[in-house]
DNA sequence: CGCCTTCTTGACACTCATCAAGGCCCGTGG
DNA sequence: CCACGGGCCTTGATGAGTGTCAAGAAGGCG
């Protein structure tokens, strides 16, 4: 099986658009311009505005905005498949950075070539669209999430939706992923100290719900955990292929 | 002078670009389909998806987003001259539902229109993609504000980034405000309980910070309230219009 | 080998939620 | 006109949930 047909964010799209050959070839076009950067290097700057997007081809990224006082408050995770990016250049926002967790691989997407692509399939325009809005769900769902729900949902919850989303690009299953984070990453994204975290991983495990170590999280009881975080991942699933 | 080119949206997207007096009409000309609604209904529901565009002319309006468990997590408040739902029609989301919190008055604008009119007149597209943008980043710092700031912080940061954007629309100014939310609204927003929302603003009362009473915000000291929620508003000024 | 990052655990303090009770204001109906 | 009820605000008492501080353990890497 060629590999370029089956690039996480091809795949990714797949579920929300039914693609044909050509919109392939066109989105497999557009990641041909590869760029590596180590880990824990800064992609994007807060406040800088750029004309391009990425596309994560592989490792883990994430995005963060820095509060006056230095503490950080991670936004999300992008996982392979993901842009980074892309709602700065549609809406031209540029208010978090952007940071590599891992070594990652990306492609580097001038604003003019995805709009041109959108412009000859609109199919795959319609597609990216979805991811975008997808996207945003998420952050409101995390808004959510710290707002109102407690320490272990949060953990629980925030879990599941990293395990729903690399499912989708082949990188999981319900029993569980690779998973490169950082009890501190975890802190950051999810509104808590580095300390609780690892108390609450501890009790997580210890119910024998789910195993978070040596980077890989292991689902020891995927519907007792999607029991306790009241996981609905309605505002992740569009089912099946929308368009066919 | 005319009120109709004193509308709320128009004064607020002449900060972000100077409209000539034909942008301005065709702005006016889309609002001119008036409709009310009183306070507490239901306006757009999680999951609905609409083809349509709200402009809100009076009144204010909250978006939350329900978790199954029943809690409530606010989102953010419109306020006159802010879009409801434009996310949603643009990105096709409709991930959260949006309630009066006021009598208002809105002005539905159909899609379409709204299209034709940015096709007619790129600037006032650009105008209103940066507001989108604007709020946009508004979410991002709410969700940072949760979960990074403790209470008093984040009330703080809540009622200045509020009083920056009235003042936007010239409903308020350094001295203050008319606010018609409860004290249980500003928990629902800010991740608090309404009982603690009551002790953290008699705090800052008596600190002589800011006056949360009777429907008014009285800034009493603005420049220590600023100083205390760390509270820098480069996410929301464009400063002097960007566009000119 | 020694340092550094990450994880782990305990002790303690403090923020904030919860429960409970009462007050104020205003609209509604007797 | 007054009594009642319902929002909304206010305050106290109490305890659970989390943060902070501190110390150590388990690896990876120069």
């Amino acid at each position: 099986m060629d590999t370029t047909v089956t690039s996480p964010l091809a795949r990714k799209l797949g579920c929300f658009v039914a693609l044909s050959d050509a919109e392939l070839s066109v989105l497999e076009r557009l990641q041909v311009r590869r760029r590596p950067f180590a880990a824990g290097r800064e992609i994007v700057h807060q406040g800088q505005s750029d004309r391009a997007v990425y596309i994560l081809v592989s490792g883990w990224v994430c995005s963060y905005k820095t509060l006056p006082d230095g503490a950080r408050q991670i936004v999300d995770f992008q996982i392979p498949g993901d842009f980074l990016g892309l709602r700065s250049t549609l809406l031209q926002t540029s208010d978090h950075s952007i940071e590599s967790v891992t070594d990652i691989q990306v492609c580097e997407v001038p604003s003019g070539d995805l709009l041109a692509a959108f412009a000859g399939t609109p199919r795959l325009a319609t597609a990216v669209l979805w991811a975008a809005s997808r996207d945003e769900a998420m952050v409101v769902e995390h808004l959510a999430g710290l707002g109102r729900r407690a320490a272990p949902q949060r953990v629980a919850h925030f879990l599941l939706e990293l395990g729903a989303r690399l499912a989708l690009v082949g990188f999981g299953t319900k029993a569980g992923y690779a998973c490169p984070l950082t009890q501190y990453l975890l802190a950051d994204a999810l509104g808590l100290s580095a300390v609780h975290i690892n108390r609450v991983l501890r009790q997580l495990r210890e119910l024998g719900l789910v195993t978070f170590r040596d980077g890989t999280v292991v689902f020891d009881d995927y519907g007792g955990l999607v029991a306790l975080a009241d996981f609905d991942p309605t505002y992740l699933d569009q089912e099946r292929p929308l368009l066919t």
